[in-house]
RNA sequence: GCGGGCGUAGCCGAACUGGUACAGGCGCACGGCUUAGGACCGUGUGGCGCAAGCCAUGGAGGUUCGAGUCCUCUCGCCCGCACCA
């Protein structure tokens, strides 16, 4: 075959001609094609924050590298992508600015677009959704009702997280480190009415699918299952001295008879009563104390126990000892029951607070089955051990106590065996602008109304006066804040908070596999087909928050009926993120490398492989600007390789045959798939480097540019075709390939080809490395025994004993033992 | 404190199920080619030793014919959670 003139590699002169031609040709437009198996990939859709740059490259470029493997392998593949548009930064430039949100976004969009492509990151755009277009947000505020009429979603007055900075309250998961994730700034405590998401009537199902979620890391696994926080314990109820009863929830009821007091939360409801008048002042005092330091000071782990007592008594049901009530901060109103017993002998937190405040300290688990004289150093809390100072129950083990006395309490009917959950209930109101307003409209005489389903989308007033003071322009947005009660037609109040962006983004996947849908958030019968997300691509910070929202709202579907499936994401990856200069890539720090110069200087597919090859994808890595020189020799090398001219024999070099040449092939296929699909790209792009310089000691050895290196050249081609895809597509035409080189299968490893006839076996002598012998493949034990024999290494290494014994590894390794 | 992970050349890192430790890249040295080039090509590149060889995967033990890989202890670093009873 003639071979068409091949000057330099010359990236910038090639890339824009085949993304046409991708985009000509439909790349990822795709149907629910029953012929060919499907796999839908989705990479985490970005909030449009501005210019994109390499350090967020990193999981586009895998993803769309991914997806390109998938269709050469003949799968169907879905690869939208979107924005994540509602949200926080865009409404507080807008107060700055003056810019409405709504323009900053799209201008934002436009440029990440831009970049996107100029880098060959090619998605199904024609199913782009944009949570802040009222196409989406209309079954966002749709999904909202469904909640509500599953009693799903409640509202509540609560003591909230409100973060004074963003002017909005902020739900638990939304506390990273005891600060705002956003901001950075401590939130304080409000009681506010609010909207929750009841995600904890998910708890137990959201612990328990974490198991078949083997595709995904386990440090996130380790992530939602902690913070989802199952305990198993009882309830017991103390009767309180005088009237009423206060119950507690203990992980360990074995321990009740060593509880010598009681804590109660600042905030439980029997403060109110049981206080005695002597004790009032100290109390109100203590409680205006924490409630003044409270977020500060309970942040601190030095914080000291602090506490006070409420003259109250309690009776051990147990022992009808009379137990002081006390009440501290570090019980907590919001979990269990809000009150606890004290067992400081077992607990090391009320070990600190019965030392504060010399309250008894009483032994009743010993690790043996007698009690120790000795007053306790600190509290025992092991579970290996036996019950003591515990009338009738002394003597059992810690499983039999909690059990036997479980049990005992039940009967009397003065407990219960109890799970408790750490996860609370998800708040979802935000006292915000630029996000979906709540459906929601307060009648004077119906209370709450849903807006009903055909009045949706209730769209968001724009343009907007914008506020100094931060407060949610709705608020003062009169066309917006009047109405009509759905039901009564009267004057009526519209909710004028608006709905947590994370719940945007808890469903997108699912509106992408029928994003035009005009009657419902997305055609079961496509979502079906394309459902679950076969491998999800996104950062470690959405370990909790976003992917335990969208498992969340994915069961409740499951349980509309609205899905077959309870699980989004099959598998998971999260990407390492890339420093450069010792700090995370950010405009900011001015540390960042943009698309533009990198396709300006060496072109996207340097960009790309490198991006790739930097390190194992999984871990944080730095970016080395002289790395990216190396990927850029070795994509010119392959261009020579593949349509260069002049081939030189160099002397001095160790020639390579064809045979060889022809086995590093298919060992580089077997290598570069086996990589791919476990995510090690690193690994795929050295051994696509070693089958280049292995190709070019053929050359330099003399080897001829015949059929079988056509052959070779073209698998190399394919193999580099997901990762440097512009000039993957170039050497394809050149090499006369007939139509897109993306739409061509995956090359196939030929077992025949991979074998040796020739095998280096390695002889050691007592497990210590002694020579290497050249024999034929298959050569049995006593064969490569004799062989080995032979050779004076081996002999002087015997030294004359006797061998006992040898470990044959067939074509690898022979080990004589004469110990 | 609890949970998860990681320590391999000057640097980034390979090594699938225990079987030739260091593939690939960067850097460095020398040489070639070039009017020139952060271009390209070649050779070399863990330590000690003239050599045979010995020593090397944070450290110390152990299991094994054989350990970077498995087990125990230990040191250092990173990441989550952090009064959740």
């Amino acid at each position: 075959m003639a071979r068409t003139i091949a000057p330099v590699y010359d990236p910038q002169a090639i890339e824009p001609k085949w993304r046409d031609a991708w985009k000509k040709a439909g790349l990822f437009r795709v149907t629910e094609d029953r012929s060919k198996p499907k796999f839908y990939i989705l990479v985490m859709f970005p909030y449009p924050s501005g210019p994109l740059h390499m350090g967020h490259f990193r999981n586009y470029v895998m993803g769309d590298a991914f997806a390109r493997y998938k269709l050469m392998r003949g799968f169907n593949v879905l690869n939208p992508f979107g924005w994540d548009a509602f949200g926080l930064p865009a409404e507080n430039a807008a107060i700055q600015s003056g810019i409405p949100p709504r323009v900053s976004i799209e201008q934002n969009i436009a440029i990440s677009k831009h970049e996107l492509d100029i880098m060959g990151v090619l998605y199904a755009w024609d199913r782009e959704v944009s949570t802040c277009n009222d196409d989406y947000y209309r079954w966002t505020q749709w999904l909202f009702l469904k909640f509500l009429e599953m009693g799903l979603a409640y509202k509540q007055k609560a003591a909230v997280n409100w973060c004074p900075k963003d002017n909005t309250v902020l739900a638990n998961e939304q506390i990273v480190n005891g600060v705002c994730w956003r901001c950075g700034t401590k939130p304080t405590k409000k009681e506010l009415e609010q909207w929750f998401f009841r995600i904890t009537a998910y708890a137990q199902r959201l612990l328990d699918d974490l198991q078949q979620l083997d595709r995904w890391p386990e440090r996130v696994r380790v992530m939602q299952a902690n913070w989802i926080g199952r305990s198993e314990g009882a309830e017991l109820e103390f009767p309180v001295e005088g009237d009423g009863s206060l119950r507690v929830f203990t992980t360990r009821p074995d321990t009740v008879f060593g509880a010598t007091f009681m804590v109660i939360a600042p905030e439980h409801p029997l403060v109110a009563t049981i206080v005695t008048p002597h004790q009032r002042r100290n109390v109100d005092d203590y409680i205006e104390k924490t409630k003044s330091e409270t977020e500060i000071e309970r942040l601190s782990t030095e914080h000291k126990k602090t506490g006070v007592f409420t003259g109250a008594y309690a009776l051990n049901p147990f022992s009808n000892e009379r137990i002081p009530i006390w009440i501290a901060d570090y019980v907590l109103a919001t979990y269990g029951t809000g009150a606890i017993m004290g067992v400081p002998a077992h607990d090391a937190r009320d070990f600190e607070f019965a030392t504060n405040h010399a309250l008894p300290i009483r032994e009743v688990i010993s690790p043996t089955p007698r009690p120790g004289g000795e007053p306790l150093a600190a509290a025992f809390e092991a579970h290996e051990g036996f019950l003591v100072n515990s009338g009738a129950y002394d003597g059992l083990s810690v499983r039999d106590g909690i059990a036997r006395i479980t049990a005992d309490a039940e009967r009397r009917g003065i407990g219960k065996p109890t799970v408790t959950f750490r996860l609370r209930d998800w708040l979802i109101s935000r006292q915000r602008y630029w996000g979906a307003p709540i459906p929601i409209v307060y009648c004077p005489d119906h209370g709450i109304v849903p807006v009903p389903e055909d009045q949706l989308p209730v769209r968001l007033p724009e343009p907007v006066e914008f506020r100094s003071d931060g407060q949610n322009p709705l608020l003062h947005t009169p066309a917006f804040v009047n109405t009509t009660c759905p039901k009564c037609g009267k004057p009526a109040r519209r909710e004028t908070d608006t709905i947590d962006t994370f719940v945007d983004s808890s469903w997108y996947f699912l509106r992408y596999t029928s994003p035009k849908d005009d009657r419902e958030p997305f055609d079961k019968t496509r979502a079906d087909f394309w459902m679950p997300v076969d491998q999800y691509i996104g950062g470690i910070e959405h370990a909790i928050l976003h992917l335990l929202y969208s498992r969340f709202f994915m069961k409740a579907l499951f349980d509309a009926k609205m899905v077959s499936v309870d699980e989004p994401f099959a598998a998971l990856f999260s990407q390492g993120m890339i420093q450069r200069n010792g700090a995370v890539m950010s405009k900011s720090k001015g540390n960042g490398v943009v698309p533009d110069d990198i396709v300006e200087r060496y072109g996207a597919d340097t960009g790309r492989v490198y991006e790739m090859f930097l390190g194992p994808p999984d871990q944080d890595a730095e970016w080395n600007d002289r790395g990216v020189d190396g990927v850029a020799r070795f994509l010119h090398r392959v261009w020579r390789l593949v349509v260069g001219e002049e081939d030189e024999v160099v002397a001095g070099i160790s020639p390579v045959s064809m045979e060889d040449l022809s086995r590093k092939r298919h060992e580089t296929i077997e290598k570069v798939t086996r990589d791919v699909e476990a995510f090690h790209f690193n690994t795929a792009m050295s051994a696509l480097m070693e089958l280049a310089n292995a190709m070019q000691d053929y050359l330099q050895g003399g080897g001829r540019r015949t059929q079988s290196w056509e052959a070779v050249c073209r698998d190399l081609t394919l193999l580099l075709g997901p990762f440097a895809p512009h000039l993957a597509e170039e050497l394809w035409q050149r090499q006369g390939g007939d139509g897109l080189l993306v739409f061509q299968p995956w090359p196939a490893v030929d077992p025949a080809q991979l074998r040796r006839s020739q095998v280096t076996v390695v002889v050691q002598v007592d497990g210590r490395l002694r020579d290497r012998i050249e024999m034929p493949s298959g050569t049995d034990a006593a064969a490569a025994q004799t062989l080995a024999l032979t050779r004076t290494n081996v002999q002087r290494a015997i030294a004359g004993r006797r061998v006992q014994r040898a470990v044959h590894v067939p074509d690898r390794l022979i080990n004589l033992v004469t110990g």
